[in-house]
RNA sequence: GCUGGGAUGGCGGAGUGGACAAUCGCAACAGUCUGUAAAACUGUCGCCCGAACGGGCUACCUAGGUUCGAAUCCUGGUCCCAGCA
């Protein structure tokens, strides 16, 4: 099958963000509204997809790509960090252990996610790069809690690399990566570092959380990922991040991120606007390129300019904030998709400056 | 004109002698969201001082009255609604 992970990109090397469409859909945007906003690709979830659509669809299709009516890349998340935001939420019933992941869903039935499932899943979906199944270390973790979820990870990731060795052909290889775990220890963050990289993954995502106790962005850890991987290693931000998170990871090494920020805040009425004029003086080095634009202030009520004069999205093309303000305050549903539209606009600007700078040794 | 019902904070709408500066909803304002159980959630919301506990002032159409105490009871007035002439 066509990687189209390369071709639609050109050069994997070059820094790239993947809006997350979990359940196969970029909530309020259908395909090729995403299109629209030079979004390269975008990433889908083993675990929802399976609980969705279990196995039999993807026989009638030729991967979610062709489920989705979508042409640009995909990545497939393996369902590890479910086990954050469902089973070790205080209302989510499943359990970890070493076989794998057991969830109970809200439709009655049970799924247990092994390494070897996640992979076979995410190989059915035909993505682009594929995720290994990991075992998130939360951020309260005690140091033996999170030497467990270490060490569970360096054995699920070996499962998973033999099982994606035995599965897959060239004709069908898709990029996998091991995702290194520890929560805030350095040395297990290393040594898990260290483990996945003999392991021999194409490249390494910085999982966990990333935002430490005091409510900051932990560089300190996404550089001492990017420093103890090899060169050749494509080093991915899990679930990150701001823009401006996103600006420092990329001068670190990091080339891929996915994130739901754009697209959630998009909904909540967080729009990002760069404070430069226009696209051309946009500043990715200065203190406060970008800002928050919040759409249905009584101040935009009658304001006919565009939301932004530093953005060419539709919204920012063809609608007055006066407009938008408006569809936000009868609650009509073409506020989410304009709105969703215009901060995956604004990320793919952040990510083609990058690649620019990128490409010119910046 | 008669009879009955009603007038509450920006709006809607509870309360019907003390626990009322007044439930709740909307609006407004401020904030949160990072491999999406999120088109969700949190806070403020009469005025003044205070970070906060709290304190002071003015308030439930209006003018009086009853009462230790009234948005709540009584009387007059103004306006609104329904039915009848």
């Amino acid at each position: 099958m066509k990687n189209y992970f390369k071709s639609s990109v050109g050069n994997i090397l070059l820094p790239l963000f993947f809006p997350d469409a979990t359940q196969s859909v970029v909530k309020t945007l259908d395909s090729l509204d995403i299109e629209a906003t030079s979004t390269p690709g975008v990433l889908v979830n083993t675990y929802h997809l399976y609980r969705e659509l279990g196995n039999t669809i993807f026989e009638k299709f030729d991967g979610i790509r062709e489920f989705m009516g979508w042409k640009g890349a995909v990545i497939s998340d393996s369902g590890g960090f479910q086990i954050m935001s469902i089973i070790k939420s205080k209302s989510g019933k499943g359990k970890v252990s070493d076989v794998g992941i057991a969830i109970h869903t809200s439709k009655n039935k049970k799924i247990l996610l092994t390494p070897e499932k996640s992979i076979g899943y995410q190989l059915l979906l035909r993505t682009d790069l594929v995720v290994v199944l990991d075992d998130f270390t939360p951020m309260s973790a005690t140091y033996e809690e999170a030497k467990e979820s270490v060490e569970r990870t360096i054995s699920w990731a070996i499962r998973c690399k033999k099982y994606f060795d035995e599965h897959t052909t060239k004709d069908y290889k898709p990029y996998i990566i091991g995702v290194v775990q520890g929560g805030k220890y350095l040395d297990l963050r290393k040594y898990c570092c260290e483990e996945l990289v003999k392991i021999g993954f194409d490249g390494l995502g910085y999982g966990g959380w990333p935002i430490n106790e005091s409510g900051k962005f932990d560089y300190e850890i996404a550089e001492l990922i990017a420093t103890n991987s090899p060169k050749s290693c494509l080093l991915y931000g899990l679930g990150i991040g701001k823009p401006d998170e996103i600006v420092k990871l990329v001068k670190m090494g990091y080339r891929i991120f996915d994130c739901v920020l754009p697209t959630r805040d998009a909904r909540h009425k967080r729009l990002y606007v760069y404070t430069a004029k226009s696209i051309d003086e946009i500043n990715l080095d200065s203190d406060k390129f970008y800002r928050y634009y919040v759409p249905d202030k009584q101040m935009y009520f009658a304001d006919k300019n565009p939301i932004s004069s530093a953005c060419d999205c539709l919204l920012c093309k063809h609608y007055s904030r006066s407009y938008l303000a408006h569809l936000f305050r009868i609650g009509d549903m073409s506020a989410l998709r304009l709105s969703t539209i215009h901060n995956l606009r604004f990320y793919s600007i952040l990510m083609e400056k990058l690649q620019y700078n990128y490409l010119h040794g910046k």
